[in-house]
DNA sequence: GCCGTTTTCGGCCCGACTGTTTTCAGTCG
């Protein structure tokens, strides 16, 4: 079929139809390519409850994976008739993906599901139970739900299905029961403390000789579904067996001589693998993943006529052990670069590696300032000048208080005089600390017409102005586009705060035209934010890596509002380090003069 | 269903752990 526009795909004209069966084409290209990924995902899930070949499921599968990782447009390669160029794409899935880009609507999906008892796939979201099992509690037991399965388990009815036995139905009860009241996945700044604790206690255990969290917990995801962490020992078992004594282990899930699972007070599953010292290196890239990211590994290994698994990198035909020690010596022994654990998505990295293109992510210590800092003279908790101090003693060269505007009373947004006031006391501070530096910033309301909280004259004697959409979340997408873009354009903003407004876990960002939205902050030289609030981490790292990829530069700031506020930086840095940003794509990694210079030339270039 | 410096057919990443099984299936990461 022949598409009909080249860059957006026409919307399916009876999308109410049935609207549970898919998400409206969205109209940007990163929505298109997350909505083709699903597609694929779906059809993968009810293949695999059909019991279809695992093969066809993990082809649907990986497809999706690889267009959920893709930075071009999904639309774009369609209207190219080059959908084939995706790796794991072939004849079939590009036909269903056609399909679904010029309706809407993808009928082999929609007839699949049909085939499978309605809700089913629900079910796999419970630990312990997978297609064959799903498949055959819905067949025998008519089970199609957790509390079906509760049901089921508390009669004991489930002990005599055939695989099934009294152990598998206890475990499976208290998972279902887990499930029904589960926490969502665990934001990375509240894992990392966690994480933290346990390999301390594991470093203090005399027969480990390394700890190191792994998972994506080490690669810095967003949110984290579980903790695991890695140590090496030369009597594995002891460490296991102390692992799952400590006081912290609420149930202890599972315990092997080399592996354990344990649940914390808080329902946290911490996952232990211990490992050889001569096998640490391995270990680590093993357990680290992505899990896309190792299989790709190993297809490369295999090419080479090389084994890869978690105990060393060997040659197939001798059995000879080439390295393994160390994670650099893995990646060596491939033709590769080391990457960076942040970059394991399977979105490139390898390539690059390949090719000794990897970039030189940005890191936390190449910040030289924070642009989004709040006191107590709006909703903040410190001084100016504790917050000044504070950031000093982090390592910072400036900062940019920015409080609330006047609009947002509650947070104490100030007043036009209560700005100016701030701005002596302010003053005061940098008499006093310099050469560090507090900047006069301020963090404008966005109103819904797209004109800004203060007024241009008073914009234009401050140093920094950040701007947010803090109201009317409930726009249309093209008013929401429309208002963001306006309040770009104008002469004095510097920076676009957390773009989307997402909470994560809480609520989902705005109806909005990111791409259109990053495109005019490209043109207009301001620059898109990472708020590094572990809630917030907006934009994320695919967005801030389309950003990049747009000519947008991008802010990595705190949003502090007390003393404590720049730890957050760590996670922000880690979103720009997964969006594969260097220290030059960072507005605030420039020294002092440098911002001061590019603020002020930009100020008169823009107003001249 | 995809894919090819072994191949257009016959493979497909790999191992630990658990429980229900006398040799393996299912699940997980």
């Amino acid at each position: 079929m022949q598409p009909m526009n080249p860059t957006t795909p026409k919307r399916a004209s009876h999308t109410s139809r049935d609207p549970g069966v898919l998400q409206p084409l969205a109209a940007t290209p990163a929505d298109t390519n997350r909505a083709a990924a699903n597609v694929l995902e779906r059809i993968s899930t009810y293949l695999a409850l059909r019991g279809e070949s695992p093969y066809r499921v993990r082809a649907y599968h990986d497809a999706a994976a690889q267009i959920r990782g893709m930075t071009e447009s999904i639309g774009e390669l369609w209207w190219q008739n080059r959908l084939q160029d995706i790796p794991g794409v072939g004849a079939s899935i590009a036909e269903k993906l056609d399909e679904f880009l010029s309706t809407g609507r993808s009928r082999y999906l929609e007839e699949i599901q049909r085939s499978v008892p309605r809700g089913l796939e629900r079910l796999l979201e419970i630990t312990g139970i997978g297609p064959a099992r799903a498949r055959i509690l819905a067949r025998e037991l008519n089970v199609h739900t957790s509390e079906e399965l509760i049901a089921a388990a508390e009669a004991h009815r489930i002990r005599a299905l055939p695989g099934f036995g009294p152990k598998i139905e206890e475990r499976l009860l208290l998972e279902a029961r887990r499930w029904s009241q589960r926490e969502r996945r665990l934001l990375l700044g509240a894992a990392w403390p966690v994480a933290d604790k346990l390999v301390d206690l594991l470093r203090h255990d005399p027969q480990v000789s390394r700890v190191s969290a792994a998972g994506s917990l080490r690669r810095m995801r967003e949110t984290i579904g579980d903790v695991d962490i890695l140590a090496a020992a030369t009597t594995p078992a002891r460490v296991t067996d102390h692992f799952v004594r400590l006081p912290v282990v609420k149930e202890v899930l599972a315990h092997g001589p080399t592996k354990a699972s344990i649940l914390l007070e808080d329902d946290l599953q911490v996952d232990l693998r211990v490992v050889e010292p001569s096998e640490w290196g391995a270990a680590l890239q093993h357990f680290t993943g992505s899990k896309q990211h190792n299989i790709a590994l190993r297809d490369i290994a295999i090419g080479r006529g090389l084994r890869l698994n978690e105990y060393g990198i060997f040659e197939e035909r001798t059995g000879r052990r080439l390295g393994g020690e160390t994670e650099e010596d893995v990646y060596r022994v491939l033709g590769l670069e080391w990457i960076p654990p942040e970059l394991r998505e399977d979105r490139g990295e390898i390539q690059a590696a390949a090719r000794h293109r990897l970039p030189v992510l940005v890191e936390l210590a190449d910040l030289r300032g924070d642009l989004h800092v709040h006191t107590d003279w709006s909703d903040g908790t410190a001084s100016a000048r504790d917050m000044a101090i504070a950031a000093r003693a982090t390592g910072l060269e400036y900062i940019a208080i920015t409080d609330h505007s006047p609009s947002l009373t509650v947070t104490h947004g100030l007043s036009i005089e209560r700005l100016r006031e701030q701005g002596k006391v302010i003053a005061e501070v940098n008499r006093e600390l310099a050469p560090f530096r507090v900047l006069r910033g301020a963090e404008v309301d966005i109103r819904t017409d797209g004109s800004l909280d203060l007024p241009d004259e008073v914009l234009a004697e401050l140093d920094y102005v950040g701007v947010s959409v803090h109201s009317a979340f409930a726009m249309r997408r093209d008013e929401m586009t429309k208002r963001i873009v306006r309040a770009i354009e104008n002469p004095y903003v510097t920076t676009l705060n957390h773009p989307t407004g997402r909470l994560i876990n809480r609520r989902p960002g705005y109806a909005v035209d990111l791409d259109a939205v990053l495109r005019a902050a490209a043109t207009s030289g301001v620059g898109a934010e990472i708020n590094s609030q572990s809630d917030r981490l907006d934009l994320d790292d695919v967005w801030s890596r389309r950003a990049k990829d747009l000519g947008c530069h991008l802010v990595i700031n705190s949003d502090s509002h007390g003393r404590g506020g720049y730890q957050n930086l760590r996670y922000g840095v880690a979103v720009g380090r997964r969006a594969w940003l260097t220290s030059r794509d960072v507005l605030n990694t420039l020294p002092l003069v440098d911002l001061l210079s590019y603020l002020t030339s930009r100020q008169r270039h823009n107003v001249a």
